[in-house]
RNA sequence: GGCGCAUUGGUGUAGUUGGUUAACACGCUGCCCUCUCAAGGCAGAGAUCACGGGUUCGAGUCCCGUAUGCGCUACCA
C-alpha cells in the first residue's frame, strides 16, 4: 500500500509555522516512503475562510518547496457527501436527529461557556447519553423532520467500550466511551461539522497517515468512533508536539505578531531550504546529530520515530530588532547564505536587488562574474538577503548611507585624514594594474611614507567605500569595487571634515 | 471541573532494552587569527535531568504522587 499524507490547513488567515511545520513533515514522510502528499483546504467555515488565506497557503508551500501531488481538494465542494453520510448514519441508526433548539453563542464566550457547561457536568457526574432524542422511535423522529422542525445529527455513541488507536508518536491511545458525548455531525442548517467532514475526506482521499498537531491527539477518538460507524479503515496517525511561544504559552498571531505567519520569514530575506531545515529540526531531531542538512539528507534521515512528544519553544524577542526570530534561525539562514553555491544564491539576491532598485541588467551578462565575486565577497558576514541592498548597498550603488558611528571612529578621530585620504586616491590611482595585492602594496608604502599605520588608513577607507565600520577585508573591497569607484570615493571623504558637517553631526 | 499529554543547561535537541566524569547545536565568555566585523580554530561558563517518594547493587531512563505548562472538553476548525 502506497503512503498518502495530506496537510489540511483551514484558510481562516496566514499560513502559521506551526501549520508549515506539520505541512513538512507530512511532506517529508510522502518524500521518504515514496508516497503521496496531498493538500486539502478546510474552508468549511465559511464565515472566516478568505481566498486570500488560500493564496498565502499555496504560495507558502511553494516557498518552501512542498510540492504537492494532485488536484487540492477544497472540502467545502464535498460538503453535500459529508450530508449524504451523516444521513446514511442515521438511517443505519448509528446517529440520531437531534430536535433540541440550538444553544446561541458568540465566539467571545463559547470557551467560559464550555468550562462552565463541564464543570456543571463534574458536580452531578456527566451523563453523554441523556440527550432525549437519542432513542427517539424512527417513525417520530422521521415525521418530525417531515414538518420541517429543524434538527441537528449527532453519532450515538456506545454506551460501554472503549476507542483504541495507536500514535507513531505518541503511542497507544485509549479512551472510554463515557468520557466522549454524543458528537454533533450536521449542524440545525445542514452544515457539516470538521470531525466529520475530515473523516469523510480522509476516507475519499485515501489518506494512509495522519500527521498532525498535537491539538487534535484527543479529537482523534471521536474520528475512530466515525470511522468505525462508516465502516472505513481506520489509517495510522502520528501527532506533532506543538510549538510554544517564548513564554510556553500558544503561539498566536493576534499575541505575538508576524513572527508566526510564514510569509514574514519569505519577505524578511530567509532563504527556503533554510527556513525549511531550521523548521524540520522544531520537535524532530536527526539520529546522527548533523543539523545542516539539504532537502536529500532530510528526506534520506526524516522518520516518525524521531519526533519527540515535549513541546518546542520557538525563541525570540519582542521590541528587540535583533533577535526578531528565533536565534537558531538566523544562524541557519547565514549558514546557508554563506555556504550554498553562489549561483543558487544568485537568483534570491537578484530578486532582492530588483525590488530595492539596485539591480542592473549587465548583472546577467556583462558583469556576471563581477556580481558573482562580489557576493563571494559580501555574503560572508549575512544574515538574510535584505542585507545584499542593505549592509551590501554601497557595492551596487553610488549612492549609500553613512553610519553615523563609522563615521566618527574612522574618520573624523583623526584630523590628519582630510589630507590623507585623497594623496592615497592618488597614490592608488597611480597603481597598474589595479588589484587586491596591487591596492595593499600602494597602500602600505603610502602608510610608511607618511609615517601612519596602515590601520588608520584602512579603516578610514573602508568607511569611505562602504559607509560602515565593519565589512570584508579592504583590499579585496578596493578591487571588487575597482579602482575608478575606490578613487572617487576616497576623493568625496573632505565634507566630512568640514566644520559645518561636523557642526550637524 | 474532567480527560489527555509533556517536563534534560537560556533555546533546540541526544541520551531507544536502567550501568563509568549527562552528549550535540544555537546563544554566551575568553583567547588565537586579523585592517574592522564576521567566519574559522582553541578554551570555557552554564543542568543537583520540575519536585517528592518508591523499586533496584545502581534511575534522566521503571512505578506512584505533587507542581507547572499545554491540549481537548462547541450546532469552531
Amino acid at each position: 500500500m502506497t503512503v498518502r499524507v495530506r496537510f489540511a490547513p483551514s484558510p481562516t488567515g496566514y499560513l502559521h509555522i506551526g501549520a508549515a511545520r506539520s505541512a513538512l513533515f507530512n511532506w517529508l514522510y510522502a518524500q521518504k516512503t515514496g508516497g503521496k502528499f496531498l493538500l486539502r483546504i478546510e474552508d468549511t467555515d465559511l464565515q472566516r475562510s478568505t481566498d486570500e488565506s488560500t493564496r498565502s497557503i499555496i504560495d507558502g508551500l511553494e516557498w518552501l518547496g512542498l510540492t504537492y501531488d494532485e488536484e487540492i481538494v477544497f472540502q467545502s465542494a464535498n460538503a453535500d457527501k459529508h450530508r449524504a453520510a451523516a444521513y446514511k448514519l442515521v438511517d443505519e441508526g448509528k446517529a440520531y436527529r437531534d430536535f433540541t433548539p440550538k444553544a446561541e453563542r458568540n465566539d467571545a464566550t463559547v470557551k467560559q461557556g464550555i468550562a462552565e457547561r463541564a464543570r456543571a457536568q463534574s458536580v452531578e457526574g456527566a451523563d453523554h447519553r441523556s440527550n432525549p432524542f437519542r432513542d427517539l422511535s424512527k417513525a417520530e423522529s422521521e415525521s418530525r423532520a417531515a414538518t420541517g422542525e429543524p434538527f441537528a445529527v449527532r453519532l450515538k455513541v456506545s454506551e460501554t467500550g472503549k476507542t483504541h488507536f495507536e500514535d507513531l508518536v505518541f503511542g497507544p491511545q485509549e479512551r472510554d466511551y463515557s468520557e466522549i458525548e454524543d458528537l454533533v455531525l450536521l449542524r440545525s442548517d445542514g452544515h457539516p461539522l470538521y470531525n466529520l467532514s475530515v473523516v469523510i475526506d480522509d476516507i475519499e482521499m485515501q489518506i494512509t497517515h495522519v500527521i498532525r498537531g498535537q491539538d487534535h491527539l484527543t479529537n482523534t477518538h471521536k474520528q475512530v468512533l466515525l470511522y468505525e460507524a462508516l465502516g472505513a479503515g481506520v489509517p495510522l496517525f502520528a501527532h506533532l508536539p506543538l510549538i510554544l511561544a517564548p513564554n510556553k504559552g500558544k503561539l498566536s498571531k493576534r499575541k505575538h505578531g508576524e513572527v508566526v505567519s510564514l510569509t514574514t520569514y519569505r519577505d524578511r530575506g530567509f532563504i527556503p531550504a533554510a527556513f525549511r531545515n531550521f523548521l524540520a529540526l522544531l520537535g524532530w531531531a536527526p539520529p546522527d546529530g548533523k543539523e545542516v542538512l539539504s532537502v536529500e539528507e532530510l528526506v534520506q534521515q526524516f522518520s516518525l520515530e524521531h519526533i519527540h512528544r515535549s513541546p518546542a519553544v520557538f525563541n525570540f524577542q519582542e521590541n528587540d530588532p535583533r533577535h526578531w526570530t528565533d536565534e537558531k534561525a538566523l544562524w541557519m539562514n547565514a549558514e546557508y547564505i554563506r555556504n550554498m553555491p553562489v549561483e543558487e544564491l544568485l537568483p534570491m539576491v537578484k530578486a532582492e536587488l530588483r525590488a530595492t532598485k539596485l539591480w542592473r541588467e549587465e548583472y546577467d551578462d556583462d558583469d556576471r562574474e563581477w556580481l558573482l565575486k562580489a557576493l563571494e565577497l559580501i555574503r560572508q558576514r549575512f544574515f538574510t538577503l535584505k542585507d545584499f541592498s542593505g549592509q551590501g548597498r554601497a557595492y551596487f550603488s553610488d549612492d549609500f548611507d553613512f553610519e553615523e558611528a563609522a563615521v566618527n571612529k574612522n574618520l573624523r578621530k583623526d584630523p590628519r585624514l582630510k589630507e590623507l585620504l585623497p594623496a592615497l586616491a592618488d597614490s592608488l590611482e597611480a597603481t597598474d594594474p589595479f588589484t587586491a595585492e596591487t591596492a595593499e602594496a600602494a597602500l602600505r608604502r603610502f602608510a610608511e611614507d607618511n609615517d601612519v599605520k596602515a590601520g588608520l588608513l584602512i579603516n578610514a577607507s573602508r568607511t569611505m567605500l562602504t559607509g560602515q565600520s565593519v565589512g570584508p577585508s579592504m583590499f579585496e573591497v578596493f578591487d571588487i569595487l575597482g579602482q575608478k569607484r575606490s578613487v572617487e570615493r576616497l576623493r568625496s571623504g573632505v565634507p566630512w571634515f568640514d566644520a559645518e558637517v561636523l557642526g550637524d553631526g
